[in-house]
DNA sequence: AAGATCGTCAACCGCGCGTAA
DNA sequence: ATTACGCGCGGTTGACGATCT
């Protein structure tokens, strides 16, 4: 039997979104939330099928995403768990709460493979390959060679951060009947944030602005009458700030999201909710302090509606034995720490740590990258 | 100025997984 | 246990703008 189409083809409108359509769309969410894709064509009138609605909203109306600008702090970020985690986009996307893994993707495709082979030339044979390799490593592998970065990464916290053993113990099984990483909630919620990093970058916030920027406009406040934030948020009306519809179509203009537009969300979700990679990456690319409010308030708004948490415990990487498991915030804080190291410190950090067996060549780190 | 080529990125497609019936 | 369905993920495509010749 063979699988049934998404959706039926006829009279399925494809292409570029158009202002019109992202309204219909964003109104129908604020009204019945994310979810039941399936119903959301008929309910709406749009011509679309449910994943091209869902693929919409995920990418570029969901509230609490930041498009472009990818900053130095967050290229880092992508090629370290692009190194541990090979093409894993979600799970990536997982630790940089404001990008979608389309944007990721894109980004890595375009800019950073294209930087890495640059640097591989530049260094011979022996330079990034094994970043490349480690995409084509086919996905049984992966887990295994996540393994055995785990033991490198502890014995290299170990000694970095003279931390208990007890507190690293490394798995020494994974959930592995699906290429799904089993997690537990514990690991994710219970993180502290670090103090806030020293600010390595910059830009504004570079949200795509666009004749849709008016979607935001016209639907202000859609976040407010939600049925689903008035019940289960306080806050939610910086949403409409990042309706950053950017169809081609329309406009690539970028500006910064009005601060009119992300002010106004007074209670932020659990601290602890967020985990230290959403925290340090909002609070790492965004400077101003309008911005920095409406990252808060755009992830937590996006954490109240669209089950970001969600997916972020599906996706993040969580590793158990048979007693202990390794804090999810020591591997964030693994990252991070080695991202704020002053330059010919880094000597200790992730960048050590193999990928796997051949660690000869993962020697030449990503670190000369920058 | 015009055509060719390149780069970017929004959107599509197919598949796998989880789950309810 | 099986099947059908919905959702999410990763790879790929194609349109469009920018740059080059």
């Amino acid at each position: 039997m063979g699988r049934p189409p998404c959706c039926d083809k006829t009279g399925v409108k494809k292409g570029p979104w158009t202002p019109e359509e992202d309204i219909a769309l964003v109104s129908y969410i604020q009204e019945h939330g994310p979810g039941n894709w399936r119903a959301v064509p008929t309910h709406t009138g749009l011509l679309r099928c449910s994943k091209s609605c869902r693929l919409r909203w995920t990418n570029y109306l969901r509230p609490g995403i930041r498009r472009g600008n990818f900053t130095d702090h967050e290229e880092k970020m992508i090629i370290h768990l692009q190194a541990l985690l090979g093409n894993r986009w979600a799970a990536i996307a997982s630790y940089l709460p404001q990008r979608t893994d389309n944007d990721i993707k894109n980004y890595w495709n375009t800019h950073l493979r294209k930087k890495l082979r640059k640097l591989e030339s530049g260094l011979g044979n022996d330079g990034f390959s094994s970043l490349d390799q480690q995409s084509a490593i086919p996905k049984g592998q992966w887990e295994r060679r996540l393994q055995t970065d785990m033991r490198t990464a502890k014995k290299a916290l170990s000694d970095a951060l003279s931390l208990d053993d007890k507190s690293l113990t490394i798995p020494t099984s994974f959930s592995s009947s699906s290429s799904q990483i089993s997690y537990s909630d514990s690991y994710f919620v219970k993180a502290n944030p670090p103090p806030p990093p020293a600010q390595t970058t910059t830009s504004s916030t570079a949200t795509y602005a666009s004749s849709t920027e008016n979607i935001s406009r016209l639907l202000q406040g859609w976040m407010k009458n939600s049925p689903k934030s008035a019940s289960t948020a306080t806050t939610t009306n910086s949403s409409s700030s990042n309706i950053g519809v950017g169809t081609k179509t329309t406009t690539k203009t970028e500006s910064t999201t009005s601060s009119s537009d992300v002010e106004g969300s007074t209670s932020k979700p659990e601290a602890n909710d967020q985990s230290i990679f959403g925290f340090d990456s909002s609070s790492n690319s965004i400077t101003t302090p309008q911005s920095m409010s409406s990252t808060v308030d755009d992830q937590a708004s996006t954490d109240l509606y669209f089950q970001d948490d969600e997916k972020r415990k599906d996706n993040q990487l969580i590793m158990k034995s048979e007693n202990e498991a390794v804090p999810f915030s020591v591997i964030e804080n693994w990252l991070f720490d080695e991202s704020i190291v002053p330059q010919g410190q880094e000597e200790g950090g992730l960048f050590q740590i193999s990928l796997g067996c051949d660690d000869e060549d993962d020697h030449n780190n990503t670190s000369e990258f920058f």
